[in-house]
DNA sequence: CGGTCTGTTGAAAACGATCAATACGTGTGG
DNA sequence: CCACACGTATTGATCGTTTTCAACAGACCG
């Protein structure tokens, strides 16, 4: 079922990226036509929460949090994206949130109204961005679950186990945090405190240990498992 | 730009449920020769999670929770649906959530492949569904930041809110609960007796009152919206 | 009348938040 | 190269909210 297909030499399209699943060489050039690549340093937005939602992006390297925040200073994280990450599927008037790069990142920019356009020549691509947006929700539904039901230990454990699925790079003797404490907070509803008091206690049971402060090495996943899944 | 029109007379549609918005008479025909139009008790599930999407629920009378469960026996509700509400149109294999009566409570019942294949053909229909969908999305990052941020008393407010919003025949008056203090404390990441309590500093504080334990009347709408808006 | 379920209240405990101080790391300018 | 400043990470002490456990009240139903 994997069709290969050969992308064209001058596009840094990512055979990963699920947008561009299965697409065949002539529909990925159409794609690829459309879409601008971008670059900003480190915290940068790549586009602010309540402006208008004209853009699709895609994430090539680095990392971004998608953010939104109250005019009382609070701040939720609603998803981490790494490269591959769609942003922006959803068709409203303007971003209900603000993506802010972690680290130096590139990213493909489409404009929304083009993408559609083409999604409705492409049965291919239609249908990608379909499972996108239904992916989209359903991790939205687990996030739910995860900031209603789980406490800080579980959330943890279970950040650290999307890590391991998600960010490029990752395995379990070296997780390499692209974010501050800080963020890891606004991302599971907890203060900085709470999330480095967790991890030293994680750290003190022998589970994982932490040779710096951005590295995380997981010891005993087993139990990383059975605190994070809770089944 | 609401342009009128005549639903078949044999049909229950809703004019009110955005899935039906301007769609003309024949169209809304061919939509109604899809449906089913089901009754169940109260308690009853529409779906079970985990059990293969194949369908796509529009409520029409009734109330209903649509919920997580963990074989731990936590359980997460994902978001309370009234008259109007579509449910499952993401395209999965099975449901991600279980959706339970909390009432007696009627709702058509769509084949889901029957209802994509004739949007494809209804350009209305389809623009309606993507509007639903990017409606939920917003929806469920609201309640996001709701989990993640705010406090019980935040999170009440903020529920009562909804509710006036969306439960049909609700006003400031008097909104009549369909669901129990666990139903919202499940929703609300609380416990059923936080939820308790909070209603009763709510009411010591002369907010709001409840004549019985299912029905609220808010004296102070000011108050309720700076606790539940949180800007 | 007894049983069950939901709602309510109280007391105590636990978890996470808050406040405060200190350590660490990096970059800058002297 | 060192001194310093700044931002992030860490740790400690304390506070407060929410949870937990327990008991009881009220409604509904058999």
């Amino acid at each position: 079922m994997d069709r290969e297909f050969e992308a064209p030499a001058q596009s840094a399209f990512d055979r990963l990226c699920p947008l561009y699943r299965n697409l065949p060489a002539n529909e990925l050039a159409r794609l690829s036509a459309l879409a601008r690549l971008q670059r900003v340093a480190e915290q940068q937005y790549l586009c602010r929460q309540d402006s208008p939602h004209d853009r699709v992006f895609n994430l090539v390297t680095g990392a971004a949090a998608v953010e939104r925040l109250s005019s009382s200073g609070r701040r939720q994280i609603l998803a981490f994206v790494f490269p591959g990450d769609i942003i922006g599927l959803a068709n409203a008037d303007r971003f209900g949130y603000g993506v802010k790069s972690l680290m130096p990142t590139t990213f493909h920019e489409f404009p929304q109204r083009g993408l559609f356009a083409l999604s409705e020549e492409l049965p291919g691509l239609k249908s990608n961005i379909r499972q996108l947006q239904s992916l989209v929700l359903a991790l939205t539904f687990d996030q739910l679950y995860l900031l209603g039901q789980k406490k800080a230990q579980e959330k943890i454990c279970t950040f650290l186990l999307q890590l391991l699925e998600r960010l490029p790079g990752a395995s379990r003797d070296c997780i390499d945090l692209p974010m501050t404490r800080l963020d890891i907070a606004d991302y599971l509803g907890l203060t900085p405190e709470t999330v480095i008091r967790t991890l030293a206690r994680l750290r003190a049971s022998g589970i994982l240990s932490m040779p710096s402060p951005q590295s995380v090495c997981i010891h005993d996943m087993q139990q990383v498992r059975s605190l994070g899944d809770v089944h």
